[in-house]
DNA sequence: ATTTATATGTTGGGATACAGTCATAAAAAG
DNA sequence: CTTTTTATGACTGTATCCCAACATATAAAT
C-alpha cells in the first residue's frame, strides 16, 4: 500500500504547487496548470478533484479557486435566515444612540447590524475584532473604529487571543452587540473557544449587551457558553423563545426585543 | 443621455444582485446567474463583462468569483510599475530565513511580497497593522498574524494611531518590511503622517530594514520622513539610484539590493 | 517473476462557453 | 412624434471543458 510515502510520483509534489501557485493566484485553468507543470489536462482535473474533495481549493468551471477563507459562517449562510437577520439588525441598531461606544463582535448578524449603523449619520466608537466589521463601519468618517490586537484568523477574519482580551479591559463601552452561535439556558453559546472569550470579555466591559440572533437558534447549544444572561442582556430576535429557555432568560431579568 | 438615473431598466438592479450572490457564493457561473436572473446567458456575459471592468468582479471561464481586491492604495496600483514591484518583492522574500519575526508595513509593494511568502511553505511570525497583509498571509496555516491595535482607516485599509506605536514596543522583530511613496537623501518618506510614525517605530524595533521602493521613487519627496538610511537598512529596488541619492544611502552605510 | 495497484496519457462524445453579428423592444432625446 | 441610444435576445461557428472508457507505464506487493 502507499499510505503517505511522500512523493511516490511526482503527483504529490505537483499538488503541492497547484495550492502554492493558487496562492500567488486566485484562479487558475486547467490549461495553464497543465503547462505550467507539464502534464496532462486530465492529469490536473484529476488532482483538482482530490484537492476540491479535501477542501485545499475549491474547484470551478474550467479550473480552480483559492479556497474561500473568510466566509462569515461557512455553516451559518446557509439558513436562508437573511431578511430575520435584517429585520433584527434593524432592531438592533435603533437601540444605538449618538456618540455611544460599541463593541461588536464577529458574524452574520452583527455584520448585518455594522451596515445599518453605517448608514445612520451619527458619531460612533465602536471597538471591534472583526475585518469585516471595521471595513463595514468604515464608509462613515463619523464612525471611529478601534481595532483590537491580536492573533489573526483568516478562516473567520476574526482576531483573538490573550493580547485580544488583554486590551479590551482598558476599555469601556455603552452597548456590547454580540451574535451567537445558539442560545441554551446557560445563556449565549459560541461555536469557537477564541472568539468566545472575546465576547464574554466585551460582555463585561460594557454596560449591557444586545445579543442578536434568529429563532433557529434557540435552543441550540454550541461548543461554548460565552456568557450568562443577566438584567444587562437584551435578546433581540425574530421570534419569542419558548419553554425553558424563555424562563431562563426572564429568570435572570434579560429582556427579549422582537424585530 | 443616461447619466446614472438609476435603473433605467433591469440591468442595475441586476448587476447588483450579481454582487450581492457573489458575497453569499465565491463563484458562479454563467448559468447559474442566467437562471437566478431570467434573463439569457448573453446578458449576464454582458454584465460580467462591465463588473469585471470595473473590477466589482473577477471573471472567470465560466462565470465570476468575488473580486480577492481589497488592494492599498488604489490610486498607487494604477502606476504600471506591476511587474517590477513584483520583482522587487521576490527579491524580498528571498531574504526571509524559516521563523523569521517579521513587521510588516501598508502598501501595494508590501502587498506583493506578504503574496511571495504566503506561497512559501516556512513557519513565520508576522506583525502588521495593515488588513491587506494579513488577508493576504492567512491563506498560509504556518504564518502566525498579530494585527496591531489602535484606528482602523478605511481609506488606506491600515490602522494607525498612538495605541499602535505603543503596542508596536512590546514586540522585537528580526526584520522590518516598508514600502514608501517616495525615497530621499534624508531617508524615506510617506505620504501620511500616521502610517509614516508606525514605519518609524517599526524600523526602530527591527533588527533590520528592507525598504521596497521601486525607482519612480527616487528622490520624490513625499509628506513625512520616516526614518533615516542607516547600516541597518536595505533598499530593494528595480534601478540603482544616482548621484545625490545614491550618495546618501552609501554614506549612512545602507544596501542597495537590484531585483 | 508475476500480480496488483497507482498514475498518467489518449481519445471520443456531449455539453458549455465565447465572440461576433443581427434583430427587436424599450427608453431617452430631440 | 420621430430619431437615437441602450438593453436584450437569438443565432452561429469555434474553442474549451468535462466525463468515461481504454491503454500503458511505473511502482509496490506477493
Amino acid at each position: 500500500m502507499d499510505g503517505e510515502t511522500g512523493r511516490r510520483s511526482g503527483k504529490t509534489g505537483r499538488q503541492e504547487q497547484i495550492i502554492a501557485d493558487l496562492r500567488l493566484y486566485p484562479a487558475m485553468r486547467v490549461g495553464e496548470l497543465a503547462d505550467r507543470l507539464g502534464v496532462s489536462a486530465e492529469t490536473i482535473r484529476r488532482d483538482l478533484a482530490e484537492l476540491d474533495e479535501r477542501g485545499l481549493i475549491n474547484r470551478t468551471y474550467g479550473g480552480a479557486m483559492r479556497p474561500v477563507v473568510y466566509e462569515p459562517g461557512l455553516a451559518e449562510r446557509e439558513g436562508l435566515m437573511i431578511a430575520e437577520r435584517q429585520r433584527i439588525a434593524a432592531t438592533a441598531a435603533g437601540e444605538i444612540a449618538h456618540n455611544d461606544i460599541l463593541m461588536i463582535g464577529g458574524g452574520a448578524t452583527t455584520l448585518h447590524f455594522a451596515h445599518r449603523i453605517a448608514a445612520v449619520q451619527q458619531p460612533l466608537t465602536v471597538i471591534t475584532h472583526a475585518f469585516s466589521i471595521a471595513m463595514a463601519l468604515s464608509v462613515n468618517p463619523l464612525i471611529k473604529i478601534l481595532m483590537l490586537p491580536g492573533q489573526y484568523d483568516g478562516r473567520e477574519g476574526l482576531i483573538h487571543g490573550a493580547d485580544t482580551i488583554d486590551a479590551l479591559q482598558h476599555f469601556r463601552a455603552n452597548t456590547a452587540v454580540l451574535g451567537a452561535s445558539g442560545l441554551t439556558v446557560e445563556g449565549p453559546n459560541d461555536a469557537a473557544v477564541g472568539p468566545g472569550l472575546i465576547y464574554g470579555a466585551m460582555m463585561r466591559r460594557a454596560a449591557r449587551t444586545l445579543v442578536l440572533a434568529d429563532h433557529s437558534k434557540f435552543d441550540r447549544p454550541s461548543l461554548t457558553v460565552y456568557g450568562p444572561w443577566s438584567s444587562l442582556v437584551t435578546l433581540i430576535s425574530d421570534a419569542a423563545p419558548q419553554g425553558d429557555l424563555a424562563d431562563a432568560i426572564a429568570s435572570c431579568g434579560a429582556a427579549v426585543s422582537l424585530a
